[in-house]
DNA sequence: CTCTTGTAATTAACATGTTAACAAAATGAT
DNA sequence: ATCATTTTGTTAACATGTTAATTACAAGAG
């Protein structure tokens, strides 16, 4: 390695320094599972800002079409989106007349949250193109691998628990 | 009645939409990227906060201990950080003395990148403990199933390119 | 009943994701 | 050289991720 005039003398040479390196970014799993994902969703987001829907408000009403009626924790959990984030998709489609707010009368605290026939139309336009997108996935790669795909990566998201 | 995970579950009022519905969220390809890519994470950033370090930055900072100088875009490539975020994130850790920007001589648009010896020292402090947390993980899974995983991703990650 | 504790949701503040528009420099054709 | 085009990086605007603090209500202990 050869210094230039603008260096510092100490030597930069890192070989010294290799045990103390980080893995190979090239096998990182936390970018692996992004680079993954990204892939994934690059096929569906067309689709979807064609409906002005972000990946996450479409999270949502997926979850309101499968589910009559979800209070905003069960939806975090299910949706895999943190409370604050939560609140403000909420207010957005509400204000949109995609979902509707009621409260729980049994408990003051909570919100429930409904979808609207205007939720539910969109639901209808965008669930069958969306099934296609991923029929074509599954063909590609055969259900078995995606099937495997989605063990191993259940078992990872369990590892914490058996800590 | 609570519904366990892994049960199949078919509430009575939709069933004449059901063909219109979009898959069920449990198996959701995308859904299941993020937990895993969170479950992983989780045990990282404790870490990395007490470094007063977000992911990105030290993915970023990471890939400079691996190669001495990269550019922006190159940057932006391996670290999979799209290039307004990565404008942030450069700034923000030159502010803070962990980078330093250099300009290309021969291409006066490119932003150059190189690790300070305070990042450096960053690095050697994060790194141990880093590889410990990855080893543990490796050393419950096995390498075998980790290394089966990443190939997947792999694979999923290169779907685009063969449209 | 009062007080403490716990829980659900919101707000605040900052970092990043995402798309579009843009400025500056390089490239290539004429 | 001159001009249109492409490439690189930045800025802008809005949505979401992330943690901490806060509010409103519920549940329990005394």
């Amino acid at each position: 390695m050869k210094l230039e005039p603008g260096m510092t003398e100490r030597p930069t040479t890192k070989i010294a320094q290799d045990a103390f390196l980080p893995r190979n970014t090239r096998r990182s799993l936390p970018i692996a599972l992004l680079r993954a994902r990204e892939a994934v969703m690059s096929h569906f987001r067309p689709m979807l800002s064609a409906h002005d829907m972000t990946e996450q408000q479409w999270r949502v009403i997926r979850i309101l079409a499968e589910q009559d009626t979800v209070d905003a924790s069960e939806m975090a959990d299910k949706a895999f989106i943190l409370a604050p984030s939560l609140t403000r998709i909420i207010r957005s489609l509400e204000e949109r007349g995609i979902i509707a707010k009621l409260k729980d009368a049994n408990d003051g605290r909570r919100v429930l949250l409904k979808i609207t026939p205007a939720g539910l139309a969109i639901i209808n336009e965008v669930a069958p193109e969306s099934r296609m997108i991923y029929e074509r996935l599954e063909t590609h790669f055969g259900p078995e691998k995606i099937d495997l795909l989605l063990d191993l990566l259940d078992e990872i998201s369990t590892f914490n628990e058996d800590a």
